[in-house]
RNA sequence: GGGCGAUUAACUCAGUUGGUUCAGAGUGCCUCCCUUACAAGGAGGAAGUCGGGGGUUCGAGUCCCUCAUUGCCCA
């Protein structure tokens, strides 16, 4: 059989993946085992695969391969969200291109557009998915705006409505006046921007005084109700009771004090337009000020603002401030830094405006969710974002639920009679509620509630609702899966999403989501910017993929990205997943090539035998333990070194039959037994290759996906430490070797002198990686000859053609004079009493030895160079 | 402005309750080698005042204070 020289991904990697698609390994059903159980975080229907997913579902992978491989029953549920704002704005966007207008067609027609766009776009992320080897069980697929996700999201808005728990109100809400819709403040982001600070001068009523106030919006003041003082401001004390003038519009507003206003800022007093911003909002409730609201939803000015209506706020601040310096009321513009909020989506300047909207009280809801975190019943990955958790649920504020959008679940409200409204699942029902409170109302008197539900308000019931949880509770699914065990997702959307998900764990299951969040980093480019479409600094996931290979990519996005910190990523870890890949090829191409015969097994096998069952078993525990600790990029390294450096550079090398020689059956099974344990560790980070590789060992029909995880034996920790000691003497020879030029091919002699025996002996693979034509124990020192020392055992190369006394003498001397600083640091230590008294025994001890040792090798080595010399 | 982190080799990061040769790993870099699994490889090597300063302690990368730089969240 001839294996290429290098690690074919393409070739193989669509070939397994329908293979355990066939096999159905991805499916998961109740059963006896224990359910481990992984929800997608569900991606945007509108997105294709970027870095963050690789990363993100590369991890949910690994997870929950590793759980099917222990023998739980793994269920990792995939699906999207119907992300409102984003989808609506991509069909509106699709269909003005085609020359449709959204205001130009009905709410249905729009509805189908978006289906249509939805069926086209909204599967390509979970195909992309595959190829990445995600192993979902896609008989499960969601999206939240199926038909039993929709009805869940409408039973839990009339549930909590029905408990008080949602109301409409009117609030002060981020407008995005592009889309049109209230934004929730996560969905805010705020920037610095230049802009004008704008001095301008009220008329005091009945009076030739004047007032100055500063504004960075000077278009307000059409709104304006009061303009407002500190009280303790002796600037000011004369104009209490006293009214202004609103500028250009002349309209008479009171002079209010309140200690809100700092004296510092601008001129001290402040105007106050209570629509218009949110802290002015909250005087003029205070001082039951008038509120004006100047504009309209797109932006423009409305009729309240009396001038320049129909235009847009920008141009009128414009306009508005030329005017006021014609009319003498514009004292000065100063440049001006400050923060304005953006829309996250639209990224249009978010106006605070007053609206009617629907909002969840939050005060009751959050306390579970912050207990449970705080006590560790809930575990975050790493522990610091408990930190950042705890401030957000501390200061927790309403959750605003309506959005001015049609692509979303219909707030289920029906109004009669102007205002009035109740809350129900069809507009029968809620006639029959209606017709409760007021007989003689009609199905058309019903009008239900325009807006949709945030995207959000779908998705924290995910772990529920993918389970049928909402609709069946105590179904034999739910019942079964929940509460999931791992959740894998960003910090930037711990509030947005987990904890609302924990919420409504507890509201609707009285039991926690999920046991653990972990939480992954943001990958950035290498100068470290946050990767995005719009910057074009992504690399296309497919096309790192075709390059390096599925298990490549994986390993090169793991390797260094520990929970919780941002990864800069760079193409070369891919190649260093790649080249990995490519490693474990050849170590199987070796094991392959070799003929088996009946012959005797060599001491060096043997021993090496032995110890790489240890040093596995040793891996195993600590490749577990990492696991457990979520510190799954530490689990990788483990298993990396394990392959690379134990099993490839030294187990392999020493098993290694010479050119054409054949190979013992015991060694040639054992390992066999070997490769497939490391295949198995292998197989969550790498499926594709590890499956290729286990069926090229044996033609079978039991699949490594499904092979049992190897189990932890104990191991023996001193053989461990004598063969890196065994090592480290064959490096110094290597290293002799090295500075000599002496090629690997000739054979040299050893002579030891042994002051110390360790207890494991493994002098046959000292002589065969080494190379030596012999090993001899001795008591005497051997002239002319290189020299070096492995702990206090000394070790002799004899090479009497190239040895060179000076240089030899001189490296004695740099041992010696080390040894001697060395020990006079652990002498200090010990005639330290304090130290002697305080320090704990095995460390006085341990220092003690340390003594014995560096004595005892500054005698060898102070010998050794009286004899040179 | 308020809160929470971070700062360890050129890069990305480990480093557990302060204590074994504790200053580490991977990558990169340098030297030598196309040797018969793998040059996508092998053998070897150099590299850090643990951000600065102060303190506690017999002992500090680890604890405390302070300054600097930087990131995130909130206003």
């Amino acid at each position: 059989m001839s294996i290429p020289k290098t690690y074919q991904p393409n070739q193989v990697e669509d070939k397994w993946y329908d293979h355990w698609l066939k096999k159905e390994y991805f499916f998961s059903k109740p059963d006896d085992r224990d359910a481990f159980t992984i929800v997608i975080p569900p991606p945007n229907v509108t997105g294709v695969l970027h870095m963050g997913h690789m990363l993100n579902n590369t991890l949910q992978d690994v997870l929950i391969r590793k759980a099917r491989m222990q023998g739980f029953n793994a269920c990792w549920v995939p699906g999207t969200d119907h992300a409102s704002i984003a989808t609506e704005a991509k069909v509106v966007q699709k269909l003005s291109n085609e020359g449709i207008e959204k205001k130009d067609i009905t709410r249905e027609e729009f509805l189908s557009h978006a289906w249509q766009w939805k069926e086209k776009h909204g599967g390509i992320i979970l195909e992309q998915l595959k190829k990445l080897g995600a192993s979902c069980d896609w008989n499960r697929t969601k999206f939240t705006m199926d038909d039993d996700m929709n009805e869940s999201v409408i039973d839990v808005f009339i549930d909590l409505y029905n408990k008080g728990l949602i109301y409409r109100g009117v609030r002060m809400v981020n407008w995005d006046p592009s889309a049109q819709t209230a934004l929730s403040d996560e969905e805010v982001i705020h920037k610095e921007v230049d802009s004008k600070l704008y001095h301008i001068s009220y008329d005091i009523e009945n009076s030739n005084e004047k007032i100055t106030i500063a504004t960075t919006r000077p278009e307000t003041i059409l709104g304006d109700s009061a303009i407002c003082i500190n009280p303790n401001d002796k600037r000011f004390t004369h104009l209490k009771g006293k009214r202004a003038i609103v500028p250009l519009i002349n309209r008479s507003i009171p002079i209010i004090f309140d200690e809100y206003v700092d004296m510092e800022f601008g001129t001290g007093a402040l105007k106050i337009t209570p629509a218009h911003d949110i802290n002015d909002y909250e005087i003029g409730d205070k001082h039951n000020l008038e509120t004006i609201d100047i504009l309209n939803d797109d932006g423009t000015l409305s009729e309240h603002a009396i001038l320049y209506v129909g235009k847009d706020r920008f141009e009128v601040r414009k306009i508005i401030a030329q005017d006021l310096k014609k009319e003498n009321h514009l004292v000065k513009v100063e440049e001006y830094k400050n923060k304005v909020g953006f829309s996250e989506r639209t990224d249009a300047v978010i106006e605070p405006k007053l609206s009617m909207q629907w909002f969840l009280k939050m005060e009751e809801l959050s306390k579970p969710a912050l207990k449970h975190v705080m006590n560790d019943d809930i575990k975050f990955h790493p522990p610091k974002f408990k930190n950042t958790y705890r401030h957000w649920m501390e200061n927790i504020k309403d959750w605003c639920l309506s959005r001015q959008l049609w692509w979303g679940q219909r707030i289920p409200a029906f109004y009669y009679d102007g205002n009035k409204f109740v809350i129900a699942k069809t507009k029968e029902e809620a006639l029959l509620l209606a017709k409760k409170i007021k007989s003689d109302v009609s199905l058309e008197d019903l009008r239900q509630d325009e807006d949709v539900l945030d995207t959000w308000f779908s998705s924290w019931l995910w772990p529920i609702s993918v389970f049928d949880g909402i609709n069946n509770p105590k179904n034999k699914e739910i019942k079964y899966y929940y509460p999931t065990n791992d959740l894998v997702t960003a910090p930037e959307i711990l509030f947005f999403w987990v904890a609302r998900m924990i919420m409504s764990g507890y509201e609707y299951e009285k039991e926690l989501p999920f046991k653990n969040v972990y939480l992954t980093g943001i990958v950035r480019d290498k100068i470290g910017r946050k990767m995005s479409k719009s910057l074009g600094n992504s690399p296309d996931p497919l096309q790192l993929i075709e390059k390096y290979g599925a298990d490549g990519v994986r390993v090169g996005m793991l390797l260094c990205s520990p929970a919780g910190n941002d990864l800069p990523f760079d193409e070369t870890l891919c190649e260093q997943g790649r080249n990995f890949s490519n490693k474990i090829w050849n170590a199987f191409r070796l094991i392959k090539g070799w003929n088996v015969e009946e012959i005797s097994q060599e001491q060096a096998s043997s021993d090496a035998i032995i110890w790489f069952e240890n040093k596995l078993n040793l891996t195993v525990s600590e490749i577990n333990q990492s696991f457990s600790k979520y510190r799954i990029s530490e689990a990788l390294m483990s298993t990396y070194r394990l392959i690379w450096d134990d099993f490839c550079s030294i187990y392999l090398e020493i098993i290694k039959p010479d050119y054409q020689k054949p190979i013992d059956k015991k060694t040639y099974n054992q390992t066999i037994i070997f490769l497939e344990d490391i295949l198995k560790l292998l197989h969550p980070f790498m499926p594709f290759l590890t499956e290729e590789i286990w069926h090229l060992i044996d033609n079978r029909e039991n699949d490594i996906i499904v092979a049992s995880w190897p189990e932890s034996n104990t191991f023996n920790k001193e053989l461990i430490s004598d063969f890196e000691r065994t090592m480290e003497v064959v490096s110094r020879i290597r290293n002799i070797r090295k500075e000599k030029n002496i090629a690997k091919k000739e054979a040299i002699e050893l002579h030891i002198i042994e002051h110390e025996k360790p207890k494991n002996n493994h002098d046959s693979i000292i002589l065969k990686l080494g190379n030596l034509s012999t090993l001899n124990y001795g008591e005497k020192k051997i002239e002319q000859a290189f020299s070096f020392m492995v702990k206090s055992n000394e070790y002799f190369v004899p090479l009497t053609d190239s040895f060179d006394k000076e240089t030899e003498l001189a490296k004695l001397n740099k041992d010696l004079d080390y040894t001697k600083g060395f020990l006079k640091i652990v002498e200090s230590k010990l005639s330290n009493k304090k130290f002697v008294e305080n320090a704990p025994k095995n460390l006085v001890e341990n220092e003690q030895n340390k003594l014995k040792d560096a004595k005892e090798k500054i005698r060898i080595l102070t010998e050794k160079i009286t004899s040179l010399s």
